[in-house]
RNA sequence: GGAGAGAUGGCCGAGUAGGUCGAAGGCGCUCGCCUGCUAAGCGAGUAUACUGGGAAACCGGUAUCGAGGGUUCGAAUCCCUCUCUCUCCGCCA
């Protein structure tokens, strides 16, 4: 959420600012609104502070009967104070609507651009594999190993899930415990296991309500809403919460899996792991001092970009540009990993910062000093990787010609040994 | 699921026959004094949001004692609903 208050001083430069993500204003109506409510309010703690001025005269007097003609006028008035309550409620939560609908502002260096095809390409690491043979999808590669069974998964539940067979089981949560370990062994992350459903404060905390409730799968009674991310109940542990300057910077990882709707996406990825309801992704959340943000945004991405780095798979990085970030994100960096079997990168890991919009929504602060004013934090996230499309990842990258699939070295401990999956 | 207790400021904790309570007291913290170190002592200060004025320092208004409603001239205090926490019983991985 942006602060109201220089959206109103900063009108234009706020307004300009947000159509670089593309398409017209996103502040149409917001003067007149707010104008509105702080006229009203205006007169409203006009009568409010009489009646409180009134009210303590009528205190000091003994013999109410003396006050009479006040504690009628007094009635008529809290009457109208009553109304102008109704009409001012109406009004705060028509701006507050408003003002969680609307994006977060790009950050400076942030290129500008109006699609993906605008992102611009940071650094690359390794070399793109080139295989001496015909390079198979990873769904192939999968099927015919027997540790991917999309058929049986669509029988249980529907398309988009998947059931992870024996090697294929293991590799998954052998790539969980080796970026989990990762993290917290040289990285310094905390490690937490949250719940895997929130509530409705949380999903606006993070951003992802009330403008994506489509893109969720929800609980109702009691209404609850399956997180598309880890980063929705890890960033809300600390809201409502000031936090001390000595605390920051923050850092926790967490598996979790993912469930996301994926609506408007019907068509896209239909085949294989790259978009299902449910994968597993193990998070990486910064809360950070401001003037700290873009040097963590840095570390984070970096410590994103380690997994692949050990696991030997080739990326690039993409800075997103301003028409291609997410609505809560200011700056947003995409791993793409290459993927041989389909000839193209892949995302594999988005690693945000957000500034103060996460932290205004959901009131995440700390004090610079004991006396001091509690300023917003700035969050960062990233995705420390997405697991499932890392698994991807390793079936195309380490495919041999006779099917079979190479274990990554730094993997094989977590797999008890096992150098190669074969049918 | 059944029975009971509770939710107050950074923390602990008073305050329930409605008004002088934004809220005692303590701790913590900040500034000053004092003490040749340390500890102790003394004095002052120390919530947040919105809003009006001001370049600013700052000054004024309103709201907030888990959340939302109600009663009243006036509610932390009375009534209703909800949420959460704790204790006991039942159930359960």
């Amino acid at each position: 959420m942006l602060d109201m208050k220089f959206i109103r001083e900063n009108f234009e430069i706020v307004d300009q600012r947000l159509r670089t993500r593309g398409g017209s204003s996103y502040l149409e109506g917001f003067r007149e609104l707010d104008e509105k409510r702080r006229t009203l309010m205006q007169a409203n703690e006009l009568l409010k502070a009489e009646r409180n001025r009134v009210s303590d005269e009528i205190a000091k007097v003994k013999d109410k009967s003396l006050v009479q003609q006040q504690i009628l006028d007094m009635r008529a008035m809290s009457q109208k104070i009553k109304e102008q309550d109704e009409e001012l409620k109406q009004l705060d939560e028509e701006l507050q609507g408003f003002l969680l609908t609307v994006p977060n502002l790009p950050d400076p260096t942030t290129p500008l651009g109006a699609s993906e095809n605008d992102n611009v390409q940071v650094r690359a690491w390794g070399e793109p594999r080139q295989l001496n043979f015909a390079a198979k999808p990873h769904w192939e590669i999968g099927e015919s190993l027997g540790i991917l069974d999309f058929e049986r998964a669509a029988k249980l539940t529907g398309a988009r899930f998947v059931i992870y067979r024996g090697a294929g089981a293991r590799l998954e949560r052998a790539l969980i415990n080796f970026m989990l370990d990762l993290h917290t062994g040289e990285h310094g992350y905390e490690e937490l296991l949250p719940p895997f459903m929130v509530n409705r404060e949380s999903m606006t905390g993070t951003g992802q309500l009330p403008k994506f409730e489509e893109d969720l799968f929800k609980l109702t009674d009691p209404e609850f809403f399956l997180i598309p991310t880890a980063e929705v109940p890890v960033t809300n542990m600390h809201r409502s919460e000031i936090l001390k300057r000595g605390d920051l910077p923050i850092s926790y990882t967490a598996y979790t899996p993912c469930f996301r709707r994926e609506a408007g996406s019907y068509g896209k990825d239909t085949r294989g792991l790259i978009r299902q309801h449910q994968f597993n992704k193990v998070e990486l959340v910064k809360f950070v001092h401001p003037s700290e943000s873009a040097a963590e945004l840095e570390k984070l991405t970096g410590n994103a970009e380690k997994v692949l780095q050990l696991l030997e798979l080739p990326y690039r990085v993409m800075a997103l540009c301003s028409g291609d970030i997410g609505f809560s994100a200011a700056k947003t960096y995409d791993l793409e990993v290459w993927l041989p079997g389909q000839s193209c990168f892949r995302e594999i890991s988005s690693c945000s910062s957000f500034g103060d919009f996460q932290a205004r929504r959901a009131s995440i602060r700390f004090r610079e000093d004991d006396k001091a004013k509690p300023e917003f934090v700035h969050t960062i996230n990233g995705s420390g990787l997405a697991v499932g499309r890392t698994l991807v990842a390793i079936l195309e990258n380490y495919q041999q010609s006779d099917g079979s699939v190479v274990i990554p070295q730094a993997l094989r401990p977590y797999m008890g040994g096992l150098e190669r999956i074969s049918c």
